[in-house]
DNA sequence: GCGCAAGATTGGATCGATCCAAGGGGGCAG
DNA sequence: CTGCCCCCTTGGATCGATCCAATCTTGCGC
């Protein structure tokens, strides 16, 4: 072990050539091009001569120079991904993480750029393909009247987005969540309990993905014979749902409450708890962050690992189509799970939070 | 408007021939030595021609491919960072971002891999080396006895670690946060409080972080002349927070604790509510991550932009040093900052959280 | 035994930048 | 006027792969 050890810090003195095509094709005594067949198109090469040369690609460790495959072909193998401010978006990181992996199955990698704007961020893919000769991008954060995914269609960028555009002028594959069955499951769960005065605390009406959500609820109550009280609508930040929490609770108070997410829903939580209320209302929160998990609160989760490895399938075949890519763009929208927790139970059956 | 759109959807049907070197060359009436002189020395080029050759690049929006600068000189303006399974590290996430925003500021792009093991991370370098030509890696989660930086020191790669490295081998340039002077801080706040039972919930042993954590807490009691009860230490989980919390309020309960993570200082949250027992007991956790700031818990905030700022500037400086790369490796440690909420005030003078 | 097609292999040109050494032109001293 | 040097500019070779067309083998029917 410490001679193997010294041996390797001693090659570093003299760092080993990188293999090439022309030295593995010297070993194995062929030509260069025999040797990118052995790789690219084994089917022309004569099975005894495929094995000389796989053995040589062995011996020297080779692998093809990406750059140089790049120059000639323009494929990169690189997938550009937007990534946003410091401040974490939980949801945002879990598909990072799961689309890095789904990529790396196919053999490409994530890149990532940043943009203040999403006028900038045109800028950015330009840049991107130029420069890193990108193969592709996952857009995310769609909204109405989104020129981004347009833009890039006529760079003959392949292109996916984790959204849906709100509008109908999808010409691109995308990969949703369908946060309306989501709320409708939860609010369902809900009125099954027992309960019958249930609000929803939302986001303000220009956010698609909110208005969607706040449908579920409707669904759920119209379906039940219910009565949908005006739902509340606050941004996304804790202070704002509080003061949502407390127009929602001062006036003729609902038994349970679902929420267009879980900051939304700790919100409530807080609320409650400052206040000294009754803690016997339910609360069902949406994304199933940690933040939820460990406070025992209910979510709505989102299937970001199936979402990603959507994503990379249709981008990457997308890519890797022969030519004319005249095959109809998919949609994929996938359901959502309740994940149920101490906070939507009835207070008096509940037992201590257990987290998962 | 719509006339410009227009004419980009037309112009999709031809997609424009990418401007190189040489269409620059042709337009400006000079070589494409010339042109690569602009823009690489300056100083070479008589001002009347840099200019001309300006003028010419802008008109065609030239952008010098990286494909073929790689090709030729090796460097692909990647970094590699490894990422880690789906379940989120809300500090790792954060200084990913903020990474990223400090690496494109220097025009440099973070390429991601992942590995499910650290030895099979010595391949994913060697293939990011040999395939991507990344220029250089950041690395995370450095312990005792890692011998990633030195397989990349062998390699040649420029490399830069988030952690210090535990046991003196030291040839690499690290930057760190001091945990040490983070719990430190907030047990001396505690303890001006008028706190003097105040606890540890820590990590196992065998954690190089967590035991530097708890030497911080050591070093505030010894110096106010107070008892150091033994810690209790537990996994970084929720569930084991709380068996560690019963165990260390079940006998001689402490006043105040001091705990080496936020999820730790959830642990206790919790089992204070689901016990009923006396919430005067204060809290101080460690990340400062969004949880904590959602449930009112003070935690220690890592500075992780200036972290990621530091790493930045070291590796970038190290890849772009012109040669015999001997300067001796910069060690950065960086005092985190408590962030005082209401977990850790005097119950009794505590207002309603307000989140930041 | 010959020709011809299919199968297998080869060398040259190419992608777009940089490195390197050599080439022109202007200024100044001899 | 000539020579020399310096400043600026130029063309050729190169990185490591792929594309393309040409060449060499091999097998098989007549």
């Amino acid at each position: 072990m410490t001679d193997a050890i010294a041996a390797t810090t001693t090659a570093a003195l003299v760092p080993p050539p990188r293999a090439t095509l022309d030295s593995v094709a010297k070993l194995a005594g062929v030509s260069r091009q025999t040797v990118s067949n052995v790789i690219n198109t084994p089917q022309l090469v004569k099975p005894e001569t495929a094995e000389r040369v796989q053995q040589a690609i062995e011996q020297l460790g080779y692998r093809p120079n990406l750059a140089a495959k790049r120059l000639r072909t323009g494929q990169s193998r690189l997938i550009g991904l937007r990534i946003f401010g410091v401040d974490g978006d939980a949801v945002f990181d879990r598909f990072l993480h799961a689309l890095t992996d789904a990529a790396a199955l196919r053999d490409y990698r994530i890149i990532l750029y940043t943009s203040p704007t999403d006028e900038g961020e045109i800028g950015a893919f330009d840049e991107l393909v130029d420069r890193w000769d990108i193969d592709g991008i996952v857009l995310t954060s769609t909204h109405r009247g989104d020129v981004r995914s347009d833009h890039l269609a006529t760079r003959g960028v392949p292109c996916v987005t984790f959204g849906r555009p709100w509008d109908d002028s999808a010409r691109h594959s995308w990969v949703d969540v369908d946060g309306r069955a989501g709320t409708k499951a939860a609010t369902e769960t809900l009125i099954a309990a027992g309960h019958r005065r249930i609000g929803f605390l939302g986001w303000p009406l220009y956010s698609d993905v909110g208005t969607d959500r706040e449908a579920g609820w409707r669904d759920a109550m119209r379906e039940a014979g219910l009565d949908c009280r005006e739902p509340v609508r606050r941004d996304n930040t804790l202070d704002s749902a509080r003061t949502g929490a407390r127009e929602m609770l001062d006036t003729e108070a609902p038994t349970a409450v679902v929420c267009v997410s879980d900051v939304m829903a700790l919100g409530i939580v807080a609320e409650l708890a400052a206040e000294g209320r009754p803690t016997g209302i339910a609360i069902v929160g949406f994304d199933n962050s940690t933040v939820a998990a460990s406070n025992g609160l209910s979510s709505v989760d989102q299937p970001l690992v199936a979402v990603a490895g959507h994503c990379a399938r249709l981008l990457i075949d997308q890519i890797e189509r022969p030519t004319s890519s005249t095959a109809a763009p998919e949609r994929i929208l996938l359901a959502p799970k309740l994940i149920s927790r101490a906070s939507s139970r009835p207070p008096d059956l509940s037992p201590p939070a257990n987290s998962p």
